[in-house]
RNA sequence: GUGGCUGUAGCUCAGUCGGUUAGAGCAUCGGAUUGUGGUUCCGAGGGUCGCGGGUUCGAUUCCCGUCAGCCACCCCA
């Protein structure tokens, strides 16, 4: 209690960072899978870089100091404009289009609760330099997959998409004034956490008449992306988007992740600098905040400097995600990588010096194996062999190793519930020497011993 | 930033209608005549009962404040 991490911030004890690990491996599995490439940038930054987008009311959610050259410098809150400014610097030298990810720790000054701290890791991934929604599909089939590769399931988890144009031209079509648009999207986004009065009203100050919020109100609540087509297909202000999603949701169903996604107009996402097609990743139970958010800004690059590139790209924290793990149990088993030897004593240990046994442990080091002992010669020679077997199994080690009287070193598996466990013995100043044979036979043995486990 | 609930061992929790030295299980450490197991048994360490103040002969227990956690707002990554 005396000393504990800041609020917000958490300590990483070695099982926790095994999850931790756990999640970065499939984040950077399936990253790789779709060929993208893995890029980092500082994790402090100038405070102008969030200022300038965002407006003066951020730096009240940022960790930002003066440091001692007199710069105003804060933490990253978020990474793409860390990503933007990078890319905009070098526009034209990269080759187009740019597929990048990184796995930043991100930054947040805020009251901290469940699945949101002040500190947390994101998978952030991006592409720029491609037009076509084809990029829209591949960027949200990443993140399903991800799903995928952490045991998740369509009924685990729902992707929810929608797209900015074509909103803009359906609320256009139904008579919302231009003017009105940012209203009326303060409004979808809100429209499941709020009273229907509420929302009522908001329209109503806004300007639009009761019938108009009634037909905004009951798209926000739920309709089917055909009901949309038959409806506003033809209408010359929304009949070019609804033609894009439709070849979205068709890529989408090729790439073999249509049965995770469905449309929902309330998907707006808080970010002012999205542009065209939006998206998120819920839990199907509604318990979790969003798991995943993103989307197209093909104005946000240019806001960096030269750069006119279109840009989309999502971000995708790991404590949401750990929790939706953590509630369907999906956390491998063995948390550590298991050590392959422990050396504990035989009856074969007194009659050679010490030293041999630390020549042991270090020739199997020697071969790659990993290997752990006592550290305490005394401890090694008095503590019951019993108790030492516990302590090697109990350490995670797949393999017990001792020398016996008769000269050889044997290995006997800590794996399998069986009374008679699998040995294999070697001769021990061979083994010693680092015989490649020899320790060769060792390794055969104990990868056996690995797979008759599983 | 606002409001509500909760703080006892590393973890999960008992308990004290205010009264001697605050308990259990798990975990950790040592051991059970030193070569084969996840069992069992014995033993040990570990707590200013979140922190500060008040009431009281006496506070872990009641009151106030504060800090932290959880939840709902706010905001969003």
């Amino acid at each position: 209690m005396s000393s504990s991490a800041l609020p917000g911030f958490r300590d990483f004890y070695p099982d926790e960072l095994a999850r931790r690990a756990h999640v970065f491996r499939a984040w950077r599995a399936v990253a790789h899978r779709y060929a993208f490439v893995e890029y980092d940038g500082p994790p402090l930054e100038p405070l102008d870089l969030y200022t300038k987008k965002s407006g003066d009311e951020i730096v009240g959610q940022l960790y930002n100091f003066t440091d001692k050259g007199k710069r105003d410098v804060a933490l990253r809150p978020e990474m793409t404009p860390t990503f933007a400014r990078m890319v905009a610097a070098r526009a034209n030298a990269l080759r187009k289009p740019v597929r990048w990810f990184s796995i930043p720790q991100l930054f947040r000054y805020e009251r901290a609760q469940r699945g949101r701290l002040r500190e947390h890791f994101q998978l952030n991934v991006d592409i720029v330099g491609e037009e076509s929604e084809v990029a829209d599909a591949e960027l949200l089939a990443v993140a399903i997959d991800i799903m995928r590769e952490l045991g998740l399931t369509a009924r685990d988890v729902r992707a929810r998409v929608s797209d900015r144009r074509m909103l803009n031209g359906i609320l256009l079509t139904l008579g919302v004034a231009e003017a009105q648009v940012p209203a009326v999207y303060g409004v979808m986004d809100k429209v499941a956490r709020q009273p229907r009065e509420a929302s009522v009203a908001k329209l109503g100050e806004a300007g639009l008449a009761p019938a108009l919020v009634e037909r905004v109100l009951r798209l926000a609540s739920g309709v089917t992306f055909a009901a949309l087509q038959a409806e506003f297909g033809e209408a010359p202000a929304a009949r070019e988007p609804i033609e894009r999603v439709a070849r979205y949701l068709d890529h989408l169903a090729a790439l073999g992740v249509g049965d995770w996604v469905e449309l929902d107009l309330s998907i707006v996402r808080g970010l002012a600098y999205y542009t065209g097609i939006v998206f998120e990743l819920f839990d199907a139970k509604g318990e979790l905040r969003a798991i995943c958010g993103g989307g197209r800004y093909d104005t946000l690059l240019r806001a960096f400097g030269n750069a006119d590139l279109p840009a989309l790209g999502f971000g995708m924290g790991d404590v949401v995600l750990g929790e939706l793990l953590t509630e369907r149990g999906l956390w491998p088993a063995d948390a550590q990588e298991p050590v392959d030897f422990h050396l504990v004593a035989g009856n074969g240990a007194g009659q050679r010096p010490y030293a041999d046994a630390l020549r042991l442990v270090a020739a199997l080091r020697g071969a790659g194996f990993s290997v752990n002992h006592a550290m305490s010669g005394e401890r090694y020679l008095s503590q019951a062999t019993r108790n030492q077997v516990d302590g090697a199994r109990k350490a995670g080690a797949t393999s017990a190793i001792y020398f016996r009287e008769d000269g050889a070193v044997e290995a006997v598996s800590l794996l399998g519930k069986m009374t008679g466990a699998a040995t294999h013995s070697l001769p021990a100043d061979a083994a010693i020497r680092g015989d490649q044979a020899v320790l060769d036979s060792l390794r055969e043995w104990l990868h056996q011993q690995r797979d008759s486990a599983r």
